[in-house]
RNA sequence: GCUGACGUAGCUCAACUGGUAGAGCAGCGCACUUGUAAUGCGCAGGCUGGCGGUUCGAGUCCGCCCGUCAGCUCCA
């Protein structure tokens, strides 16, 4: 070993700059030399790309990051090294538990564990927290011990855990390590932080059900969720955004602002109800929508919301779904002895291909847009549904596009550029979009020809390059009837919500035997093009309630402008200014209430009307309002004219 | 569907180990006639999600059902 110590290596930090260090030096030694402060934050660190602990011997020359809490990989490896904490806590609290899986996720980290006959309830979980505390203050090292298969597969089988020896079969010989802090040994690639000292606020969220290796036929596991801070200050900042993000809940400013209710029990789960607010929110974000689509050459079809079984037959939607869907009205049996009867739809897209049969279509005619504010069916896992992002009957902003294969890339385009527009019109700045493409490893479970989606699949990626959209491939994603492209927004707690999305389909084109004849006066198969730039506009809604918040921009809110006479004597001027309002389509009310001024704002102010119109005996000799906006505060007065002037642009729904 | 938690007035929440279901807001009435985020007083509001059980007695304990929430699984 002598001589390895006398080697010396250089250094590259991600300033450029370079230190020249002892061969076999560690990260650790690396922190010290920049600094005392930076050694006592360096959680782990990054040698030519690859994150690994900080006492980890560096042998060759590398170019290396510390990590620390400020770094994602930072915050991951604390994270899980927390896991493993927690897991310490487990073992010492709920003997002959079995560990499964623990990894640092977004925002924390879980253990699925197996409690055998134990249960664990959600008031057990401060216990834990209280024992991972005990444990930290202890300040034990994670130590790597680099074992044999076969040691690692001894160790699993005296521990009785069918788990970890399940994951040691698919590693291979020196690439198994373990790690040990205090009195647990865990199966663990790593890295890890040094040592438990740096845990100072653990928090576990929840307790949930998952499954071994996420099948539904394998033994259901506990679930715990955590997260942890190097700081108790950290750990506040973390619970006060998530009180934030709770009062932006969707449920929760439905409620308050009166845009949509459910009655569970009678109605039924998942069946939104459109208050007259919430109607006017959807209606006006319909209107916007369609004018535009009108602009692009679609034409808006209206279909009812059943359709015989056979149409889903042809479809292929029925029975194959039929879990999915609402159970049939059967009305009898036809020749064959099949069930006869209707179904509620659970697509729109039977319809609108029966409307494109209604005619012969040449080339010249393509292509067909067919849109439709389309209301289906679907009945969706009881444990799935929430709010309005999951719902059992919806509104799609459907279309469907009839198309030549070679006209799929044009037509895509274009429908990423409305996305775009609705997205951009509604402030939605981050977002992602993701290409869902074939599984290479499994092509026998599409429908279409091989050519036909290679074709596809180029044409997505080359829409998407030439919008400068940054979309991200998920391959095997891909539905059995084509590729598509989908939005994905997040919701006030984080979780991604498909919202917009784009698919081409082949398969419904040949069940239905759609044609078109080509310039050859030769019979040829189009592709169908499925579109919704909001995806269903209860989703959307949801989404976009949390998005702003509630704060809707002014031609969206339900109520635009609120009068606030300040007494009796001036609701007759209050009502000339709404009147006068009205004639330029804007939504205002007056509140002729027997309350303060003070009150009045309050109550407008708490219902996020975008602006409060106050007038009193000043106002009505000039011809004025004194002018409040929720989002700027007191804008003082001028006459009703300049108000419009000013403000009116706000009040145009459109997409820009 | 699975795991866990939960379900009390329109809303938000109280009610110690089983012992007469309360409050604030909203609503209604009266007074006040108001100037930029809560005027005062009063009234009403409940099969404690449903069904069954234990008990002298159940909001509270037990079982089943319905539903909500978090996650898992699923998602045309």
């Amino acid at each position: 070993m002598a001589e390895i110590d006398e080697k010396q290596i250089t250094i590259t930090l991600p300033d450029g700059s370079t230190q020249t260090h002892p061969a076999g030096t560690t990260g650790r030694e690396v922190a010290e030399s920049i600094g005392a402060g930076l050694a006592r934050d360096a959680l782990a660190i990054k040698v030519n790309g690859e994150v690994r602990d900080l006492d980890r011997p560096i042998t060759e020359d590398a170019e290396i990051a510390i990590l620390t809490w400020d770094d994602e990989e930072g915050k991951e490896t604390f994270w899980h090294s927390s896991a493993h904490l927690m897991a310490e806590a487990l073992q010492e609290l709920y003997p002959g538990v079995k560990f499964t899986i623990g990894p640092p996720i977004d925002q924390g980290f879980y253990y699925d564990v197996d409690l055998g006959d134990q249960t664990l309830s959600a008031d057990e979980l401060e216990a834990i927290e209280d024992k991972m505390l005990e444990l930290a203050r202890r300040d034990a090292e994670y130590e790597r011990h680099e074992v044999s298969k076969e040691d690692a597969i001894r160790f699993y089988e005296d521990e009785d855990n069918p788990y970890k020896l399940e994951l040691i079969e698919d590693l291979e010989e020196g690439e198994i390590s373990f790690y040990e802090q205090g009195d647990f040994t865990d199966l663990c690639r790593g890295p890890h932080i040094p040592s438990t000292g740096r845990i100072k606020a653990p928090k576990l969220l929840s307790v949930a059900g998952a499954y071994w290796r996420g099948d539904e036929s394998n033994p259901q596991l506990t679930r715990i969720y955590g997260i942890s801070f190097p700081k108790q200050k950290l750990l506040e900042q973390f619970l006060e955004r998530r009180r934030k993000a709770k009062e932006r809940d969707h449920r929760k400013l439905g409620k308050e602002l009166d845009l949509f209710t459910f009655d569970t029990e009678q109605v039924g789960p998942g069946l939104p109800m459109w208050l007259p607010k919430g109607t006017t929110l959807r209606e006006t974000l319909r209107t916007v929508l369609q004018q535009e689509q009108i602009k692009q050459g679609y034409k808006p079809v209206t279909t009812p919301h059943i359709g015989r079984l056979d149409l889903y037959r042809t479809s292929g939607h029925y029975p194959h779904y039929e879990e999915d869907q609402f159970p049939p009205m059967v009305t009898g049996q036809n020749e064959e002895g099949e069930e006869e009867g209707y179904l509620l739809k659970p697509m729109n897209c039977p319809h609108h291909v029966k409307i494109y049969q209604n005619d012969h279509h040449s080339y010249r005619d393509l292509p067909v847009r067919l849109a439709e504010f389309g209301t289906v069916y679907r009945q969706e896992q009881t444990g799935e549904l929430g709010g309005l992002t999951r719902v059992r009957g919806f509104t799609q902003d459907d279309a469907h596009i009839f198309c030549t294969p070679e006209q799929v890339k044009a037509e895509f385009k274009e429908v990423i550029d409305l996305t775009l527009k609705v997205l951009d019109a509604l402030d939605f700045e981050e977002f992602e979009a993701q290409i869902s493409l074939r599984d290479p490893e499994d092509t026998e479970k599409y429908v279409g020809r091989d050519a036909l989606w290679d074709q596809a699949e180029q044409d997505i990626r080359e829409a998407v390059a030439e919008t400068d959209l940054d979309a991200y491939e998920e391959p095997g994603e891909a539905a059995f009837y084509g590729p598509k492209l989908d939005f994905m927004v997040e919701d006030a707690l984080g979780r991604a919500w498909q919202l917009g999305t784009i698919q081409v389909d082949y398969n419904l084109p040949e069940r239905f035997e759609l044609t078109y004849v080509d310039e050859h006066d030769e019979r040829k198969r189009p592709v169908m093009i499925h579109r919704a730039p909001f995806g269903s506009l209860e989703r959307f809604i949801g989404v976009l309630i949390e998005h702003c918040g509630g704060n809707f921009p002014t031609w969206l809110a339900p109520t635009q402008v609120q009068i606030i006479p300040v007494g009796d004597d001036f609701v007759d001027y209050a009502e000339d200014v709404a009147a006068q309002l009205r004639t330029e389509d804007i939504r205002v009310e007056i509140d002729t209430s027997d309350e303060t001024v003070g009150y009045k704002i309050r109550n407008a102010e708490t219902q996020k009307i975008p602006y409060m119109l106050v007038v009193g005996g000043d106002e009505e000799e000039a011809g004025t309002v004194s002018v409040r906006s929720h989002a700027d505060g007191p804008q003082g007065t001028v006459p009703v004219d300049d108000f419009l002037e000013q403000a009116g642009p706000e009040f145009q729904p459109t997409l820009k």
